[in-house]
DNA sequence: ATTCTTGTTGAATG
DNA sequence: GCATTCAACAAGAA
């Protein structure tokens, strides 16, 4: 489930081989590993995240990952099912890439500026500020729901975790985001970085995902843990956004 | 058999 | 240009 969370964990997997030698690199899947160079013989000296992509600064070299919708990334697994990459480090530890519907990417750039400049991306969910939030939302005509995937305008949140943001702010998704009032932009804007934040929690303690979130009664016969009324669904940019009709009004 | 699914892209539309 | 929506990609589950 690879949303920024989720990428934020596979930053931890890499960390765990950061200073070793790579011994070779495998690709067993050309669709989605694109590399020209030989990365053998050089060490991964720094790990970073940028929205839903994974960076790893390799010497000269900076490696990217986007995990699509199915990807992970593990050190030392033996599992080998839809593996597509793979790195062997000299001390024996690895890196596999594994990826069951195959819609990611492994690839290559030469610089990180340049690279955001390329795909737009806004501001990291976790780092963008209050200020530039506000503007914009004040910007934009899209729904709540629509705003908070858009990569473009901020970079990490996707249908799932927008889903739980919006629950936790009692919004609508299909409300117009530039007709919130300031002090729901506010409540958004902190559910933002609490919702991510406690979801990283989660996964980094190996915990389940609290019981008053969404997440866990985000399906087709769930019950809303505050007021106990059905969940209901509807589909925007054709994924389907859980949301409780009596909790999460308009404005 | 058909429909659904965590993501991005590029084409098409208004 | 800009904002927005949709099909396509792939494969497994229900």
């Amino acid at each position: 489930m690879p949303e920024l969370p989720e990428v934020e964990f596979y930053k931890k997997e890499a960390e765990k081989c950061l200073g070793e030698e790579i011994k070779f690199t495998t690709s067993y899947c050309s669709k989605i590993v694109n590399l020209k160079n030989s990365l053998k013989g050089k060490r991964i000296t720094k790990v970073f995240r940028y929205g839903k992509y994974l960076f790893m600064q390799i010497d000269g070299n900076c490696l990217v990952m986007h995990f699509g919708m199915t990807g992970k990334l593990i050190c030392n697994s033996k599992e080998q099912k839809h593996l597509c990459f793979k790195m062997d480090f000299k001390n024996g530890k690895s890196l596999l890439y594994i990826s069951v519907r195959k819609l990611g990417k492994v690839f290559e750039i030469k610089s990180f500026k340049q690279f955001l400049k390329e795909k737009h991306l806004g501001k990291d969910a976790l780092r963008i500020g209050y200020k530039e939030f506000y503007n914009s939302v004040k910007n934009k005509k899209s729904t709540a729901k629509s705003f908070l995937m858009n990569q473009h305008l901020i970079s990490g949140i996707g249908n799932i975790y927008s889903d739980e943001i919006l629950f936790q702010s009692k919004i609508y998704p299909l409300s117009k985001i530039n007709h919130l009032l300031d002090e729901k932009i506010e409540v958004l804007y902190k559910n933002v970085k609490l919702v991510l934040n406690e979801v990283i929690k989660s996964k980094f303690e190996n915990k389940p995902i609290p019981d008053n979130f969404l997440i866990p009664h985000r399906n087709k016969n769930g019950i809303c843990p505050v007021c106990k009324n059905k969940i209901k669904y509807v589909k925007i940019l054709s994924r389907t956004s859980y949301f409780c009709d009596n909790c999460q009004k308009i404005y």
